[in-house]
Parts: structure tokens; sequence; C-alpha cells
DNA sequence: CAGCATTGAGAACAGCGTTCTCGAAACGAA
DNA sequence: TTCGTTTCGAGAACGCTGTTCTCAATGCTG
């Protein structure tokens, strides 16, 4: 253990790193073990040492990614009044791409939320439990929410994480069915900004007391 | 052409209906251009004259359940009397796996179903245009139900396509999600027709003038 | 019958995730 | 120090995938 830098075994938050650069870079045909051993430089073995295989692998970086998003909204909606805008900011950040560790609503960030998308289902056949953990940071945020609006009247009597994931479903794969849709490259901050609005109201309308 | 029976080309037919049958009985996972030539015994070649690549093949498996599902649904609200319960129906009968061709909610539609709700987003990615096609059956039908709500003012105002890839997004992936989450193998038409519900009153308040 | 386009059977290729082998390096004990 | 043991990196290998290519058999046309 005499690496320069490195903990016990951090190797892991090494690959989920670089997981997470190319699924930025270059979608999920981009994520291969293979990529990842290149860019981390470790061995193969390392990998399997660290992760039982991809899948714990997309797993990570799911929950990495869906725990930061989780944070950085928690601390943004502090602010705000009520529980009902606090929801609506959130449904609008997603769709405008903010959570993300950068700030803007980058192309890249797109790319690894669609990919995520995508791999929720397969995921929640394969490995439904750590799927759930994977993403209850942010449905949980949600559904706290929710259950707060409740309280104050502003939202209908219901199975607050119930909605939250209908929300987070709807929310997820919606906005990315749509931009990827779009074979225009890149952003188009005002057509994300109507799209928020519209999927905003959609939601509002089903939630509301 | 000394066949016995075939037309001219209907090999696309029998290679559509192989995949239909193996994604019944193995999922995505059983979906192989292998498997299918070995089903309908037809050479690796005659496989891609037909189609240009296995997307063209999930492509047309979507295609074709998504129109078989649009014409039963069809039938079966023209008897209802307004719009709303026209809506309510549909939502219903998707959830419940209605709609397949072979009668019950078994769980081999729920396979095929799930595989290829898990298909929608890469092919939305990649095949843009061609899935579009693949879905407008339903889609349109839902969208037709909803304008005729609005002008029945049981709708509210809005782009009625809009809502309608909105709803069938959101029911197609929220009943997959949730259906293969429970390991419990086998249909549970309880649990269906409580999750049919409450997906219908998320919709209906979503949608409702 | 000769020539030619079509097509079936399957080998081959490139890529994937995963497992295995093997030799070098590191470490602890005598 | 030296030996034995354990650890681990480098990469070959395996089985699978989608796709392409080769080649000979087949059937149609002149």
């Amino acid at each position: 253990m005499s690496e320069v830098e490195g903990d016990v075994c951090d190797r892991a938050t090494q690959i989920v790193a670089a997981a997470y650069d190319l699924l930025d870079e270059a979608g999920l045909e981009g994520l291969t073990i293979r990529a990842v051993l290149l860019r981390t430089g470790l061995a193969r073995r390392a990998f399997y040492d660290c992760f039982a295989g991809k899948d714990d692998l997309v797993l990570a970086v799911f929950a990495h990614t869906l725990r930061l998003a989780a944070t950085l909204f928690a601390e943004q909606v502090d602010a705000l009044p009520d529980p009902m805008a606090r929801l609506r900011h959130i449904v609008t950040a997603i769709v405008l791409g903010r959570g993300m560790a950068d700030q803007a609503p980058s192309e890249q960030g797109q790319r690894r939320g669609a990919a995520l998308s995508r791999e929720h289902l397969r995921l929640a056949e394969a490995r439904p439990a750590a799927l759930q953990k994977a993403v209850s940071p942010l449905i949980d945020l949600i559904a706290r929410q929710m259950s707060d609006g409740m309280a104050a009247g502003q939202v209908r009597a219901a199975a607050a994480p119930w909605m939250a994931m209908l929300v987070y479903n709807l929310v997820s794969t919606t906005v990315h069915t749509e931009l990827l849709a779009e074979e225009g490259a890149r952003p188009d901050l005002q057509r994300r900004t109507v799209l928020a609005g519209d999927i905003w109201e959609f939601c509002w309308r089903a939630i509301k007391a």
C-alpha cells in the first residue's frame, strides 16, 4: 500500500468515476468493462474484485447520480415556501438537467440520464431490490414533499411513495424519450423549458388536492 | 417457390411470429437472431434479406403488437358512451394486459410487454422515426379519445397527442416496473386491478377538464 | 444444355461480459 | 538473507452476441 493516493480500496470510486465519464461521452454503448479498465489503468481482476459484474457498476453509477441529485435538490428547495413549489422545482430541475454535478444542462448529463433511464427497467427486472435502493434518495425526497403537501392540504391524500414513483417514472422516461427523439444535438434550453412546464402541469393536476 | 405454404415473402411475418413467441417465453434475453433462425428453420441470410438488423425485427414486433392492441381496444371502446370512459377502458386494459392476442393477462404477454417497454428508450434514441410510427396506432387511438373528450368538455384543452404520449409512457413504464419488481411469478389479478385503478386515477386527474 | 442470378448452410469476424492461468511482486517467518 | 506463501496484475481464453462473407447447390432463363 505505497500508492501515492488512494485509501483502502477507493478503486471502486475510481471505477465509478470512469464509468460516469464514459456514460457522459458515449452513452450506454460506450460503457464497457474494457473501456473502464483502459481509462483507469486497472487490471481486469481489480474490477471483478470491487464489483460482482457490470450490473453492479451501473447500479453504483445510478446510486451515485441520484444521491447527488437528491442532495442538490434538497438544498435548493429549502428556500422555497410551500411543498407544491418544492415539488415543482424538483420536477422542473430534473427535466432541465439540473442536479448534475456540473452546473448547466449539459449534453453529457443528458446522455448519462438517458442511459440510466434505459437501464431502469432492465435492472428493475434483474435486481429490483438494489435498484429500489439506488433510486430511493430522490424518490424519498419527492415523497417527503408529497407528504408535506398532504399535511398542508395542497396534495390530495394518497400513498406518497407511490405517487412519488409515478411522478419520477413519468418525468424520467418522458424527458428522455422526447429529448432523444429530436436529432438536434445540443440542449435547446427553450424547448426544455416548455417541456418542463408541460410535464409539471400534468403532474401537478394529477397530485393536487 | 414450391413451398406448401407461404406467399411471396411472408417470411418476414414468419420471423416476426417466432420473435413474438421467443419474447413471450424468455424475454429480451431469449430473443436472439440465432434462436429465431433455429425456430423458423430459415437461413441466416434469409433474415438479413427481410430485416436490416435486429432493431428492425424488434421494431416490427413492436409495430405488430401495438397495432393489434390498438385494433382490439378500438373495437372494445366502441360500446362505451363517452370519451372519458373509453380512455379509462384503454388505460385499464393496458395495465391488465388485455389487448394481447391471447385472451387472459398471461405471464407471457407481460414478458413481451416488459421487453418492448425496455426497448422503447433505446429505439427512441436509435430510430426515433420508426419507433414513432410503430407506436402510433395506440397513441393515435388515445389521442383521438382525448380530442373527443375535449370536444365534450371532459378533457382539459391541451395538445392531445402530447398528453396521449404522456399517458402511454406513464402506463407502460410504470406497470412493468411495478410488475417485474415483484418476484411473484404469476399475474396476481387483484394486485393488477388496484394498480390499474391507481394509475387511471392519476391520469384522469391529470387530463380532466 | 449453358450461363447466370438466387439462396441456403454455415464459417468467420469483431465485440461483449466473464473466467482462468500464470508469472511476478510483496510479505512474513526462520 | 532466504525461503514459502499469498496477493495481484496482465492478458489469454471461453461462450455468447450481431453481422458479414464464402461457397456451393439450386432453379430460372436464353
